[in-house]
DNA sequence: TGACATTATGTGGAATTGCACCTATTGGGG
DNA sequence: CCCCAATAGGTGCAATTCCACATAATGTCA
């Protein structure tokens, strides 16, 4: 059997849930004045764009699951930086867009995303972030 | 104002939840025959030790939030697989253990994490998991 | 020893995560 | 046009996550 200690320094998949949490509080500790969480930050980013985007291919992009993006969409909508649109085409689509609200709180919190960035660069020092990203896709396809 | 689809591959934080994510998924289709979650086989597996450990320092240890491993050891306890007994000098201190089943769990879950391992040294190829590792940690500390 | 800070832990609430299962709409063949 | 697979999305459930707050035991210092 292998000793207790190892599991944790070997185990990449527990490193980068570590890392993961660990990251997310240092990013939401920038954006607690406008008051989002990681992920509700990554979601507003994502909608800033000119054509409303389909639920499932906005869940795609961002590499989470379509369930969880319409559960995390409700506190955004309830606080009425998001809403949907339906689709002019297709009955079932979902199109998401921000508000103008949304569009305001997003623009404040750009900057305070910038100087998360800036720290998360600084710490990795010699690491090339697009090398290490890259790599990091690899392993998860 | 930066490009939505910018900010999914410069965010460091989202690209850290993306991956851990889908890793994790990875992972829990590994050790589905023992029907453990990923965080469940990291608590089971820190447990692997002679002196059952006080609840607060295996978070530590984890780098996890105390609370969250509260109730991530529930289903644990609920399951047979994890029990808690009294320090002998501090009555506030919980320690917890593996059960036996806990312990036979385990030894069938090890051989199904070690295969997801082998893919995830593989996927990282070139690069070396313990320099990798440890750029990670400088990134949260 | 008695007040008080410290330490170890639990609870409630909200958000995040994903699986299994369900509904509704669409697009094709026959 | 009708059947039916494929597609887009939602719901229920359970687990994970963490903050704010609460409790209990311990240690310390006047």
């Amino acid at each position: 059997m292998i000793a207790a200690a190892d599991f944790e320094a070997a185990c990449v998949c527990q490193t980068m849930r570590r890392v993961a949490r660990r990251i997310s509080k240092r990013y939401e500790e920038a954006l607690r004045p406008v008051a989002l969480k990681a992920g509700q930050f990554t979601i507003l980013a994502a909608l800033q764009r000119e054509r409303p985007a389909p639920l499932g291919a906005l869940a795609a992009g961002l590499g989470m699951d379509r369930t969880t993006l319409t559960k995390d969409l409700r506190p955004l909508e309830r606080r009425g930086l998001v809403t949907s649109v339906a689709d002019e085409k297709d009955a079932r689509v979902r199109r998401l867009k921000l508000t103008p609200q949304g569009q305001a709180l997003l623009k404040k919190a750009v900057p305070l995303w910038q100087a998360a960035q800036k720290v998360s660069h600084e710490r990795l020092a010699e690491l090339d972030w697009p090398d290490l990203r890259r790599a990091l896709d690899r392993l998860v396809e």
